[in-house]
DNA sequence: CGTCCTTCTGACCAATTGGTCAAACAACAA
DNA sequence: TTGTTGTTTGACCAATTGGTCAGAAGGACG
């Protein structure tokens, strides 16, 4: 059977096309997808071009593959968020899940951060038909423990757009970051940016205070 | 004399200069450095291509150009923000400009957001040498009007981050956010994006509470 | 008019890049 | 061993791209 199909057959399949994923994954994480070349992934996961190109028809798929494939990783936090727990723990708990992917998965953050930023010109679909109905949800659920008073009147929307600066911003402009820190905190800016986080959100969201 | 020197002389090496640079913001800022080609400029500055270059002497010194041109401009809301006023108006005032910033000038948080993105490949001198010391100063400033308790405990250096992150987010971001949120919003976030971010930064920096 | 300097262009070049292809090589079963 | 299938490569190609260059056009001034 021809290599390009859906799931991998082979030991070798399996490891080659993991390897390219995760190539591909570092080199366009870090200078976009025009500025990437196939070349440079194929060094990465050392191989040959064609040799790459023997599982991936194109550079184009590889970038939509990976995308794809890092989606579900990525929404899994607010998927995770559930109406029935405790509203301001859900929502501390989702804050904290997304800031440790921003240490843990900052280069998947920057893809995205990389693809949106240049307009989204291979994400607008899945923008619309994957984000935005789980936002939705997920908005009204937040929206409802707004208006019965279990957290402090919000913003839904603005809410989760909150969230998700704050969290990325610590993967996406980590070299600023870093750069502005004081030596004693640039070594792992993490510590002090999740307390940071935790009591902003925390003020935010408390009711009546 | 020769076209390339410091300032523009005559009428047409202005009003040409000037289009490139307004061309290149437009091109670099939503294709990334590599991304972007030289025809792509000087196409979108009503030029060609060997005239363009006639002005500068490579795409490189274009986009030195407009990140140090754009660098003072950028920073100038940070270097208005005054130890002498009232603490809570200061930031909060330094928290609105950002956030117009944003609406106003989307293409040069664009433009800085790709570069700080990928590594700031041209950009780690002027992090270290501009912005680290005007950061530290500030970030001073800040400390002692928490230790006065003035505002509430902050840490200054991830106050700042946060207010980068949450007034740059809706320009780095604007596809992604016209994309989720509700017909009604998406049309122009801002205002509603106003709110919750005045909400936000005040909660969190008002004392006592 | 002619002269000098600036501005502009078409033709060109070398390097890079995404992608192809025929053929070599490996793995393994019969 | 041989046949079959999966894997790898060197050589190659067309398109794009950053940049050059010689010279043509334009403008200002005597």
């Amino acid at each position: 059977m021809t290599a390009n199909a859906r799931k991998p057959r082979t030991r070798i399949q399996q490891k080659n096309t993991a390897a390219i994923l995760e190539a591909a994954l570092d080199v366009f994480s870090s200078r976009g997808f025009r500025g990437s070349t196939v070349d440079q992934i194929a060094k990465a996961a050392g191989l040959s071009k064609p040799n790459l190109l023997y599982y991936f028809p194109s550079k184009e798929a590889i970038h939509r593959e990976l995308l794809g494939g890092l989606l579900d990783t990525w929404l899994a936090p607010l998927h995770a968020m559930k109406a029935e727990g405790d509203p301001l723990e859900e929502i501390m708990a989702y804050v904290r899940r997304k800031l440790e992917m921003s240490r843990e998965m900052p280069r998947e953050s920057r893809l995205f951060a990389n693809e949106v930023l240049q307009g989204a010109p291979n994400l607008e679909g899945v923008l619309k038909e994957h984000l935005k109905p789980l936002v939705d949800e997920k908005a009204a659920v937040i929206q409802s423990w707004s208006a019965a008073g279990r957290i402090a009147p919000v913003h839904p929307y603005h809410l989760l757009f909150s969230i998700w600066s704050l969290t990325q911003h610590y993967a996406d402009f980590d070299v600023q970051v870093r750069a502005v820190l004081p030596q004693s905190e640039a070594g792992d800016p993490f510590p002090e940016a999740a307390r940071h986080v935790d009591a902003m959100f925390r003020k935010m969201l408390t009711p009546g205070g």
